[in-house]
DNA sequence: ATTCTATTTAGAGATATTTCTAAATAGTAA
DNA sequence: TTACTATTTAGAAATATCTCTAAATAGAAT
């Protein structure tokens, strides 16, 4: 947890797409794997990365383990973008 | 540049403080070196990375080099974050 | 031109990351 | 219970990253 577990997390190709995988919806380990041409060793690294970041966390469901994103923890990164200035898109009121 | 650079360049805490570092205004790198314990080789190095990945762009005067944040690629990086939702598209699961 | 100052580049060593195979775990189903 | 399925963990190899010292470059000042 923290920031620099969680921009590690991010600069990997593989969990960004992950990612974006599971922004509509939950997905089993095994079906993330599926779309991806590494072992299931491979991807199960991958999550828990973004488990130990905070992206993601998982729930348990007869012998599966499902992946959600967690959003708070996307909300605290934009919020260390806005620092930045830009466009002024995000501003409190 | 592109993303895989870009969030490369990001993952790195020494990288991260620059670009803190840089929000106000352009240093220099012999500045910006002076804030670590580290040498300019380094520095430089993290700086190459952070040119590469399109976040800050470079200005000579004398024999000085001036670094500076490029907005627009941060923006793009907010972009990728928004598509995952969060506070301002308050979706409800 | 020579020297000084600011910064980068080259090369190497240490550490970290990604990926694999093989083995382990845990829960399901017979 | 045993066998099956989903996933993780362990250990190792390949690759990438970070950092250093030493040398190179480029411009400024003398």
């Amino acid at each position: 947890m923290g920031f620099p577990e969680t921009f590690k997390a991010l600069s990997d190709p593989v969990r960004r797409e992950i990612l974006v995988m599971l922004k509509d919806g939950k997905m089993s380990a095994g079906e993330i794997g599926k779309r991806f041409d590494m072992t299931g060793a491979t991807i199960s690294y991958h999550l828990s990365q973004l488990k130990k970041a905070g992206l993601i966390f998982e729930t348990k469901y007869k012998n599966f383990i499902y992946y959600e994103i967690n959003i708070s923890v996307f909300e605290e990164v934009m919020l260390w973008f806005s620092q930045f200035g830009g466009k002024e898109n995000d501003k409190k009121n």
